[in-house]
DNA sequence: ATAATTGCAAAGCGTTTGCACCCTG
DNA sequence: CAGGGTGCAAACGCTTTGCAATTAT
């Protein structure tokens, strides 16, 4: 297992998370952008989830955080992630039959490679299923509104070992 | 939320056939051609889910054989429908939550067209991702393996409504 | 001020498992 | 006959929820 990475966050209570405007977004910033309460809790999440190198579920989530000693409900966890599925800040998906996964991606539609070895996620840029599917699925009447496509293989390093 | 699907394509040749009444022979011979036993219990399930017009659960599944008054266990079930899963026989894939979906698939790799009213599912014969897909994926250094697609949309019955 | 958010613990739900009995091959 | 299959119920793990206390705006 990986070793605890104990975070540092330089919350400043009683601050507009909202008004700050650096060149890089904030996981206060974003939150202002989904229209959501920036609440110590839900930027403890976002930003643990930002640092995780693969997807993680609630539990990793609260597992980490509680490991760096921040006292956060695990309810809380998982009605963030939630929250944050819903406003688009993250991305939840299921590889794992029982739970769900979540991971902060970057913009616009992209789909997962995933190593099936170490689980790392790279993001795979531009998709060119568009066209195929709408016509392929016009044979069958259908009318595609979105699709999710993922990608299992090996990682570059991992095909090294 | 992601839907995933999974699905395992396992053949084990070589297997007596057991002599059946007509109803049965098709699924006595997925069963038997799969290498598992052909029990009344793992019959019924294969039948009553190659009945269904859509995927179903376990639960939904031990439902229905239960309204049909056909005493199986719901423990039954759930090692059935994972053991057919396992041996190729029936599809398996997630697009609730918490869920897990089974459904008798055709032959071949193909993947699935959801409709987001009636949920119905409609198989997409052939696929026309793997050569785009090696060729994007190499720009990460990425070696894929295999791939899940699920397209999410209307179905012809559902537009018209 | 006040409406949203949190924490805790209990409940919900789908799924798995231990074990004695039953049945297929 | 032997070893896998089944049923029941208890156990399990992930997730949700009710409610009082807390907190952001």
């Amino acid at each position: 297992m990986a070793p605890v990475m104990r975070m540092t966050l330089n919350l400043n209570p009683g601050v507009s998370y909202s008004s700050m405007s650096d060149g890089q977004r904030t996981s206060g910033a974003r939150l202002a952008e989904a229209g959501v309460r920036a609440t110590r809790q839900r930027l403890l999440v976002l930003e643990t989830l930002a640092r995780e190198p693969h997807d993680a579920t609630a539990q990793e989530i609260y597992a980490r955080l509680r490991q760096g000693g921040e006292p956060v409900g695990l309810a809380t966890v998982y009605r963030t992630l939630a929250l944050l599925s819903e406003h688009g800040v993250v991305d939840e998906f299921a590889h794992r039959p029982g739970e769900t996964c979540y991971r902060v991606c970057g913009e616009g539609h992209h789909h997962h490679l995933v190593c099936a070895r170490c689980h790392g996620v790279a993001e795979l840029e531009g998709c060119e299923l568009d066209e195929w599917l709408v016509r392929a699925s016009r044979e069958h009447g259908f009318q595609p509104t979105s699709h999710t496509l993922e990608v299992v293989g090996l990682c570059a390093s991992c095909q090294a070992a």
